[in-house]
DNA sequence: AACGACACGGAACAAACGTTCCAAACATGG
DNA sequence: CCATGTTTGGAACGTTTGTTCCGTGTCGTT
């Protein structure tokens, strides 16, 4: 009766009538049991980024006495289920999803392994060495193609959110051609193509190579066609349980390229990631809860 | 080094030269480790029938500086028994390169946790589930935006090669609702959507679900507004340590599905892919090294 | 029998804990 | 506009935490 399924089923009806700050501790609860069993309330409230009080309160919301009561629940799930389940796969399968498990067993382990051999063949001084050479850039262009595109595309979002000089290569409905046409040295290009490289990809880096920009590749490998004009070099791994190449380890790269930018850029960067925030805010771009007292339909 | 194995083979070596209320307190470590690892010092000796000071004795035999320090590694085997070991840890790093390599260790740590966190809060029968509202489904609205657009277009690139049924939304340059129209019943969405929810996303797949549509939402928490109106929710995990969460955890999901509906189409879908890449040759798609070819696909 | 060495329990400590209470801040309806 | 009812953060509460210190008891040695 007390068990976690049952207060996180209880926690998921109450949502939608709970205050602000219930919410936003409500969400960490869900989102870290672990934490919850093994933390103090006030580490927890801490983390969540909530007042301590509001935990106690949300225990109140929820029917239990005080926050001990609320964390009990939590505790004996770690306990109990937790010991028995084998590894990070108790993905329970019954019947027919017993084939389902295992595939989803088969991605999670390879794509854990590929950001481990990603990450395992980087040099922090290669790594670095790229990293400034984007910095150091007049103007970043970014190619990624067809597979490719979802690495490029993330690149150039989150990228221009603090820094205003990148140009994402492909998306205008023309030619490449067109949009590399103003590429000189001075200029850099982050390239990002896996096997069966598409064509496009590998002549807009030798073009920008032959420009005299610097070109970064994310590739599978050190002797791709990418990586023979490029100057800085970053292989990700591509294991998959299916036809398709895993993005997983190139979408790692690129986040830790744009982690990487964003603390070079130092104070700017903040200040800049701070208005275009309250732009987007300004727009109404995001999403509002509705008022505390509607639930949902 | 400071795992619980390392912990308790050290206690079985000092074990025999340690007095015997300190054996008796060593040997309650040994049988209930969960019990450490939740409960207070106090009510662990109590428990162990030993005084609390005994306790602190142990931690300090067994060179830890206190009893805060020894229980540590009881609670981080709870939590982690799922806790993967990126192998980035032998980044060589020198001099000015250090923070980078701090910062790439930290990347990938987090994803590696994403990725686990992520398929650990799966149901197989969730999963498979999903996939199958999917295969039925007469047309797939692919919604993703702004930052979660790389895991929308991976997902309506790769679907699109083994079957035509496919939309993907908002990138017609017009309005989302053109492009929503004509749903109804016998559809399907999937939404990607994270914190800060895009108001778009939202209002789509509130849309498709009133319209009497299957959603299926990959989001950030089973309490998000996308997840409310969701038939089938797939929750992702995207700590990060930069200004930008993860979507690694996402995309991963996103290449889980992609391969369970790969397989679940059997051979109509290898035939089909086959075709398509004879196509995508035929039309010089992909570079082609002239001398050397390269190892392994 | 006397001694030092060691193991052990009791009492006291500061720090951290969960919790309570109260006053701002905020929104809501008259 | 004020009055009213929530929501929220700050400060303080008493308790429990891990830890330290000291006195007592129990040995083996001389």
């Amino acid at each position: 009766m007390n068990d976690l399924a049952a207060v996180t089923e209880r926690i998921e009806t109450v949502f939608p009538s709970l205050s602000p700050q219930l919410r936003q501790a409500a969400r960490y609860l869900l989102d870290r049991p672990d934490d919850v069993a093994l933390s103090s309330m006030r580490r927890v409230a801490a983390r969540a980024g909530v007042h301590p009080s509001t935990m106690v309160r949300l225990a109140q919301a929820l029917t239990f006495p005080g926050y001990t009561a609320l964390r009990e629940p939590f505790r004996q799930y770690l306990r109990g289920e937790r010991r028995y389940a084998a590894r990070a796969h108790d993905l329970v399968a019954r019947g027919a999803a017993v084939e389902t498990a295992a595939l989803l067993r088969e991605v999670a382990d390879l794509d854990v392994e590929n950001i481990g051999r990603t990450f395992e063949a980087l040099t922090a001084d290669g790594f670095a060495a790229a990293v400034e050479a984007l910095y150091a850039a007049r103007r970043v262009h970014v190619v990624g193609l067809r597979k490719c595109f979802p690495v490029a595309h993330y690149f150039h979002y989150a990228y221009h959110m603090f820094r205003d000089n990148a140009v994402l290569v492909g998306t205008r409905g023309g030619l490449l051609t067109d949009e590399l046409r103003t590429m000189s040295d001075g200029d850099a290009m982050l390239a990002i193509s896996f096997s069966r490289y598409t064509r496009d990809t590998v002549k807009a880096a030798k073009h920008a190579a032959a420009r005299g920009a610097v070109v970064i590749a994310i590739t599978d490998s050190r002797v791709s066609p990418l990586a023979t004009c490029a100057t800085h070099v970053l292989v990700a791994a591509k294991e998959s349980p299916s036809f398709f190449g895993s993005l997983v380890g190139a979408l790692s790269l690129a986040q830790a390229l744009i982690a990487s930018l964003a603390t070079r850029g130092g104070d700017d960067t903040v200040a800049t990631l701070g208005e275009t925030e309250r732009h987007l805010d300004q727009f109404g771009t995001y999403w509002e809860d509705a008022p505390i007292r509607e639930a949902q339909a």
